[in-house]
DNA sequence: GGACTGACCAACC
DNA sequence: AGGTTGGCCAGTC
């Protein structure tokens, strides 16, 4: 697999619990600002122990197509916060995703 | 081998 | 403020 691939698999995988990101910002980390749908494609392959559910849009809506709201209830579990929207909280949002860890 | 699509994002109108 | 298009890259037809 590409190392882009790797490398998405791996900051997905070192998403802090509570924090969400969103593909544009990973694809961004990852040095392909335009390569969100690359992101999308990693994600779709579904690796096992991947808490790929943390990996939202832009706006915060919930990304996955039809396990969109089953991500929800896992994003809950996670500490995340909706708004009514359906939508993550923005505050959510990884910062220091160069590092892939939040400084809470 | 060529073209289209796809779990998106940002810019443009 | 909202809708549409272009763009990146890999996989599939």
């Amino acid at each position: 697999m590409n190392p882009f691939f790797q490398e998405v698999y791996a900051f997905v995988a070192g998403i802090p619990a509570g924090r969400v990101v969103s593909y544009g910002q990973i694809a961004r980390a990852l040095g392909r600002p335009r390569a969100a749908r690359e992101v999308g494609w990693a994600m779709r392959v579904c690796p096992e122990g991947l808490p790929w559910h943390r990996v939202v849009m832009a706006d915060g809506q919930i990304a996955g197509g039809e396990w969109a709201e089953l991500r929800r209830a896992l994003l809950a579990a996670d500490g995340v916060a909706f708004l009514p929207d359906g939508r993550v909280d923005k505050s959510h949002f990884l910062k220091n995703e160069k590092s892939g860890e939040d400084c809470v």
